[in-house]
DNA sequence: TCTGGGGTCCTCAGTCTC
DNA sequence: TCTGGAGACTGAGGACCC
């Protein structure tokens, strides 16, 4: 789902564009959250609709085009969506629902091309230069592609084909929705030089700002930059990158295999938050969750990062890497917790923390501290039985008493559906 | 206007080791 | 033994993406 979207340069309609050598597919689910969620709710179609968050601090996670047409967009605070849009339907999202449609749109892709790499549930590049011979050319697989997602899944998506990923996304981009856009090879240059630098991967705000400030408009004005003005503007890494770009150059091959390099959650909460008490028992949902995730990606991790986000925004990150990698919920708490005490916070106020685990590696083989009779292989024996019975009863089945609350207890058939360790 | 949650990558400064 | 430099590592923060 892009973010930024530009306008279509004119091109002539009366040859098909040619495809030779355009063999890197960038596809990309129209408006995703918003149609797989109208899928069940097909009086809504044509009517403006918003993916958020009920609460009053959510924000557009997507939105139908009927309702962009009123400004609304995804990222958006959900009260200005309301008020831009007022008559919208405001659906909660279902990511279960986006990662089953999800799930088959990439089995679909594994049909094509071995070569196809996520870059989230409702976008992907797929390499197709091995399956020309099998399927015909760029165009026409990217043609059968959104057939296919339009017949067995019910939802529209645009195709970008072009010589490099970095352009193929571009061309998505302006395909959008419910189209397809070839990047000939010899028009590559061309294409990529007329649009604003905002449209460069990789430029955001910040960017952006700090290019407009040198009097660079076009992606030609950065094309014909000196390459040491842009090191010295953007960095050793960002400014040839750009340059680069500019030039319709980009390396980067499709790659099918992406190692995690973190697992995390943060959380918000509904209102600001002073207690220290309370940020504890967050922090201690938080590692658990985090630690969850990690065993079942069958790593471990060896930094513990923690992020406080206070009242008026500013955002701080602290981390500690531990002697040895671990997925012990029990560890990563503690170590989160000392990380938050010793910020020595005076009722500071607080909207969000967040738990993430860095520096992952494969759990088989990694050293795990601790012999058989250490408390430690007492807590990851622990943590190994609730995941056996959050996989049989549902996550959040089991979780540490300090996190049940007043209610729960006082529930009649407490202690008989859930556990507590 | 008032900003979620999941990430990746880069930069920079300080420290440690060789 | 002292010292300087290079490179790796760590920690913090920022920008960016979907």
């Amino acid at each position: 789902m892009s973010r930024r979207q530009f306008t279509l340069p004119t091109r002539s309609a009366d040859r098909p564009p040619d495809d030779t050598g355009c063999t890197v597919l960038h596809v990309d689910m129209d408006a995703f959250y918003a149609s797989a969620s109208l899928l069940s709710r097909p009086e809504l179609v044509g009517t403006p609709v918003i993916i958020g968050g009920g609460g009053n601090r959510g924000v557009v996670l997507s939105a139908t085009y009927e309702a962009r047409r009123f400004g609304v967009a995804s990222a958006m605070p959900m009260s200005r969506a309301r008020r831009l849009c007022p008559q919208a339907t405001v659906i909660a999202p279902d990511h279960h629902l986006y990662s089953q449609i999800s799930a088959a749109v990439m089995a679909t892709f594994d049909t094509i091309t071995p070569l196809v790499e996520p870059l989230s549930l409702d976008e992907a590049f797929l390499d197709v230069a091995g399956s020309v011979r099998r399927l015909g050319n760029p165009a026409r697989i990217g043609q059968l592609i959104r057939d296919t997602i339009h017949d067995e899944q019910g939802i529209t998506c645009s195709v970008g084909v072009a010589p490099t990923k970095f352009v193929a996304k571009l061309a998505s981009g302006l395909a959008k929705p419910d189209g397809l856009v070839v990047v000939p090879r010899d028009e590559v240059v061309t294409f990529v030089q007329q649009l604003p630098v905002g449209a460069l991967w990789g430029v955001g705000d910040k960017t952006e700002e700090t290019l407009l400030r040198l009097g660079l408009h076009t992606v030609a004005d950065i094309a014909h930059t000196p390459l040491d003005t842009l090191r010295r503007a953007l960095g050793d890494s960002a400014g040839p990158h750009l340059h680069d770009l500019a030039w319709g150059r980009d390396p980067r091959g499709v790659e099918p295999v992406r190692r995690e390099r973190s697992i995390g959650s943060d959380e918000t909460f509904e209102f600001d938050v002073d207690d220290p008490a309370h940020i504890h028992r967050q922090l201690l949902k938080l590692s658990d969750r985090t630690a969850a995730r990690v065993r079942a990606a069958g790593m471990l991790g060896r930094t513990v990062t923690i992020r406080v986000r206070f009242s008026d925004f500013t955002t701080i990150t602290r981390s500690r890497t531990l002697r040895d990698p671990t997925d012990v919920s029990r560890e990563i708490y503690e170590m989160a917790r000392s990380l938050y005490d010793a910020l020595g916070l005076q009722r500071a106020r607080i909207r969000l923390v967040g738990v993430r685990m860095e520096g992952l590696v494969e759990g088989a083989g990694a050293p795990i501290q601790g012999l058989l009779d250490e408390p430690e292989q007492g807590w990851r024996e622990a943590d190994r039985a609730v995941d056996r019975a959050s996989a049989r009863f549902g996550a959040g089945s089991v979780r540490p008493a300090s996190l049940i609350s007043d209610a729960e207890r006082r529930r009649p058939d407490a202690g008989r559906g859930d556990m507590h360790h």
